[in-house]
DNA sequence: GATTTTGTGCTACTTAGGTAGTTTTCGTTG
DNA sequence: CAACGAAAACTACCTAAGTAGCACAAAATC
């Protein structure tokens, strides 16, 4: 077990990276990290566990995990958000205690820092300098559903997968990050299609000479490219 | 001009079922709304003064508004949200003062309360036991919107016009409300689609005698048809 | 290193929904 | 009440994307 000063000091990174708890210090934050503890999960687990899910707040340290939404009746997978280092969940049920018909799955395996929900509440009480915070946090994740849906309706699919690319990449290294080994089907519902037509344009973008694939593996061979097509797609539409 | 006394009074009703602020007594609505004002907008006013937009905040007392976004290249627009009687806007330039890239536009002849966001953010840090409020009030809109997008993915457009319709008929009378009288433009808008295909869509309901259409008129024939016709779709896909 | 699992690549087929254009209907307005 | 404009109704066409199925290759597992 750590203390308080050492999760700090082993965390610093994810901390300073965590846009929920943007204006903390770290007198600050070592106001509240004495409840968080760590655990590790490993890749493929489901945070289904209601108990869990309900009562506890976790902060991602490392690994990927995606927000998902499942539809009851054609058993298809719309990933929401894919969360990494520095990102929270659940906020909205940190907020109203709601359960969220929304689950959760590890992409790899994840060490991620965890507080009981209550805590997390009381200590929000007593520090209400910092809702203004959470507020700002709250309109920016609805600003990016709202531009995801919205996106759904105007572009199709070779323009959203475009897109997905394009957002990914490292402007240092041009390297995809992020989503760079993730299978056809995982991409697809990021985007939501399904991973036939998503292998369909990738074989397209691959043919053109602006990407190289090989298994769970994403080269950018032609950025520009990638940019033009981009460009090509919105007059055509 | 009204007093607060007066204010409360003339608009209890759109108070009392204003969400955004559920948790207010009259009197703590009397601590903010000398504030407010009254002001009125013409069938088709579109809200996108930059001005009016950033530094204003309002609550609808009467007349519908959509709330929308626009694509660029396509000229297509999306409605995210329908608002009404007691529903509010923007709140998330309230958190963050960060300016939207969406619109606004009266449907009806629209009478609203405004305020200066300033004098709201003011209040707002001045009580801030009402903050676990808004961060309640926008979990909700975020699952709503979240539900949004998925639904764009999995459901195809029969099925989410259906579900449209079905969701605004009055339980009680079985007639449709809020969405009555818009033309198809605008309901293609709702749920991503086109005037075209909407209209394909209604016509076949009207074929199968669940809906009778007017112009500027939707008339519920037969809500079990409707409910069935809703099963039978889900079972097919 | 054999076997199973998982991801990829590709073909052929089907269809919902977007598009374009015309006609008809209705309601508003001069 | 005439004429104009907007919305609705309808036809015909086209294409992107979903579906199904199979073959193959690379990893993971034992």
């Amino acid at each position: 077990m750590y203390t308080n000063q050492n999760l700090f000091v082993k965390y610093r990174s994810v901390l300073k990276s965590c846009d929920f708890f943007r204006e903390l210090n770290e007198e600050k934050w070592n106001t509240i990290l004495p409840h968080f503890y760590e655990e590790t999960w490993t890749k493929n687990t489901c945070i289904i566990n209601r108990k869990k899910f309900l009562f506890h707040f976790f902060i991602i340290c490392r690994g990927r995990i995606k927000m998902y939404r499942v539809d009851a009746n054609s058993e298809k997978e719309h990933t929401l958000f894919l969360l990494s280092k520095g990102d929270v969940f659940d906020v909205f049920c940190l907020f109203d205690g709601d359960k969220h018909r929304v689950y959760y799955e590890c992409l790899d395996n994840t060490r991620v820092l965890a507080i009981r929900m209550n805590k997390l509440r009381l200590w929000m009480a007593q520090e209400p300098q910092f809702y203004p915070m959470f507020l700002q946090y709250a309109a920016r994740i609805m600003r990016k559903l709202e531009k995801t849906a919205s996106e759904l309706i105007f572009t199709d699919i070779s323009t959203r997968l475009l897109k997905l690319i394009l957002k990914n990449i490292n402007k240092d290294n041009q390297k995809l990050e992020l989503i760079n080994n993730l299978p056809n089907k995982e991409l697809a519902n990021l985007i939501g299609s399904t991973r036939a037509v998503v292998n369909r344009h990738l074989q397209k973008l691959k043919k053109n000479g602006s990407i190289e694939i090989t298994r769970n593996n994403l080269e950018i061979k032609n950025l520009d490219l990638l940019l033009k097509e981009l460009e090509d797609q919105k007059d055509s539409s």
